[in-house]
DNA sequence: TTGTTATTGAAATTTAATCTCAATTGCAAT
DNA sequence: ATTGCAATTGAGATTAAATTTCAATAACAA
């Protein structure tokens, strides 16, 4: 069983919970793509396969699979959520360009140990962060931006 | 006229816009808010002053205040838009508590520094940025968290 | 004034997400 | 194996935020 697989199954054991068929296939697809997807990515894909899992059990599991700590949100700027692998993938930040739409990745651990410093200062124990950067990627630099 | 209406009419006039006194009683409304606020916040204030400003029209503006850079929107965890002023307060960021949903406002200007050289290797014109760390207040801190 | 164009509010619509509930399934204890 | 119970599921209803539509109105420049 892959990684993942072990970790959600542990993680609903503890919690009383069942590593349903359903759950195993959701599992999969979310860690077969390799970028930022949302519900309805998972809907489509799904029901390609002819695996008939209803919107409602997607919702559900993502959110088991996001406190499991396998996935977590992404914010986008969207008004519904997105969603990355946390298990295999090193942790990053984005950069969102206001014109394209491009999400660019980055990771500055300078910046992530200032944020445990923070943490440590008021006595905050983190789980988890995002930062998001918002702005315009080099090619979409004109005379954007009211000051 | 205070800062913050000479700002959102210069903004308007530039393009093409109309500062009107329904725009005008939605920022003073805004600004008259010295914390995060919603939507529905800003709907219920006005109506109490008998403002019958429709919901649609608070929508339509606080689009603008945020494109005018007066307003910014607030990462709450909650699943609709919260805001706070960015004109005459000094930038932050936030620590949101998983279990009490307490917010702490903090800044580090050596993260800002960080952030600011990862904008320029990408070449990336960074107009707004959040950084949200989300974790346990040191009054929540118990056996949370999976792992 | 006058004409053009932006703006407004009310209601309809869209969309994400959640909830309800009856039928089904997983699973542990017999 | 069988049984019983609690968790799970899917379909559809529901909620709630946000957006859109459109006719009436208001701003403002000519
Ligand atoms: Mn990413
Ligand atoms: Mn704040
Ligand atoms: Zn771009
Ligand atoms: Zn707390």
């Amino acid at each position: 069983m892959r990684a993942e697989e072990k970790k959600f199954e542990k993680y609903l054991r503890l919690c009383g919970l069942r590593f349903t068929p359903e759950r195993r296939l959701i599992l999969r697809e979310a860690f077969s793509i390799h970028d930022h997807f949302e519900v309805d990515d998972l809907f489509v894909r799904l029901h390609q396969k002819d695996c008939r899992i209803s919107r409602a059990t997607i919702y559900r599991t993502l959110d088991l699979l996001v406190k499991s700590g396998l996935l977590r949100e992404v914010i986008s700027g969207e008004r519904h959520s997105h969603y990355e692998h946390i298990l295999g993938h090193r942790h990053h930040d984005h950069l969102l360009c206001l014109k394209c739409g491009k999400v660019i990745e980055f990771s500055n651990n300078r910046i992530e140990e200032l944020q445990k410093r923070v943490c440590e200062d008021y006595g905050f124990k983190p789980e988890n962060h995002r930062l998001q950067i918002i702005g315009y990627c080099n090619r979409c630099q004109l005379d954007q931006g009211f000051t």
